[in-house]
DNA sequence: TGGATCGGTTCACTATTGGAAACAGAGTTT
DNA sequence: AAACTCTGTTTCCAATAGTGAACCGATCCA
């Protein structure tokens, strides 16, 4: 098939996609998000563990990093691809909103075992529901079946002690300032196991479309 | 500084960073993909403009590709990036991750204004990036520019009191047990107000997309 | 059966990346 | 101002990615 070629590329040309490589300023990219959080070429080099060298010669465009190199890159710097590779991002749109709290003031949500207070309730299409929770039950029997939602949740212990009950692990006691990070369709669930009533700050991702 | 450089690899090494990049198994999506779509080695090829034999290396994962091969194959196959590092099939629901972190036990990162320790660092796809910040800045003098990045974020205060700056509103006064929700891409600053360095726990959203 | 053809892998070789070390420039310190 | 220190760049070389050609089954067909 001869002319299998030519269709395809009428097919490339036609998809709209550019038949060129763009450019994607890697380089420059990761100088921005370098210089951005004031890191020194020597500060990458120890955090992905590539030489100080050649992120000199990544950032000038001087050599195309190995996949590899890449990989090093996102999870050294604690970014994800799609950030490394937006171009300097233009900015789209700054909404600029916001959503203050005072202590206590929260909007508060009592059941028998638990007791939370919603956060930043005012603002409506947040991708986070930040909430503190009071945690009074003592025991897990106190639960009729697992606490357990769609996306993930971030969990810091702010006052007490409590213990995780999860369903795929064992138990696990939680101090003041320790925090934890799990999917929270794994069903959950917490007791306090200090005297007080302990009290938690959650962060759950919103489960958004797709 | 010749010693400079041991040190160098002695701290790589002590990172406790995992020294291996995950697997990410580009190959063997690169494969499907080629196969869901009924293409030989040699299609791609003309596709792409990648020899035969590189090709075939990529998806056996005996090379790492170059990134520049890597845009010549999402370019030449008219797929993105997040597509091609899809992991296969995807893990349906990921469920049951987990990742503690304990008092203090988080990943440090100082810069001169703040200190942040990052929490659940070992959990690598997530949608949310929890850190605690020790604020060191005590005056907006010391910020060279806006601190923004994409997403949303949320803060509370555990200790101390801080003022954020914001680009779009006044100064605000936060005292320990206060919390915030706003827009990040929003120019931002904290310094702290207290006597002693001020503690605020922060979760931002992941860079989207999908 | 013998010989084409097609898909994929392997080989030998070249081009390029990535690392250590040397270098260079700007501050600092003594 | 010499000696340091901290940056980023450049150099040189070993390691490895990318290429064309050879190779290895399959499958097809006369």
């Amino acid at each position: 098939m001869p002319a299998n070629t030519d269709q395809q590329a009428a097919l490339r040309i036609a998809s709209g996609r550019k038949p060129f490589v763009e450019p994607l300023r890697l380089g420059e990219r990761l100088k921005e998000i370098r210089l951005s959080n004031q890191w020194t070429l020597e500060d990458v080099s120890q955090r992905t563990g590539l030489a100080r060298s050649t992120l000199s010669k990544i950032e000038n465009n001087q050599i195309s990093p190995t996949f590899t190199a890449v990989q090093k890159l996102i999870n050294g710097l604690g970014i994800d691809l799609p950030q490394l590779l937006t171009p300097p991002k233009v900015q789209t749109r700054t909404m600029g909103r916001r959503d203050l709290t005072r202590l206590g003031e929260g909007e508060r949500h009592p059941t028998p075992t638990y007791e939370h207070e919603l956060l930043s309730c005012e603002l409506a299409q947040k991708r986070m529901i930040p909430f503190k929770t009071i945690v009074r039950a003592r025991s897990f029997d106190e639960f009729s079946e697992w606490v357990r939602h769609d996306g993930e949740e971030f969990l810091m212990v702010l006052e007490g002690e409590i213990r995780l009950y999860t369903e795929f692990y064992e138990p696990l006691q939680l101090s003041r300032g320790d925090s934890i990070y799990f999917d929270s369709d794994m069903g959950h669930a917490l007791v306090s196991v200090s005297e007080e009533d302990a009290v938690v700050l959650s962060v759950c991702t919103r489960g958004d479309a797709v």
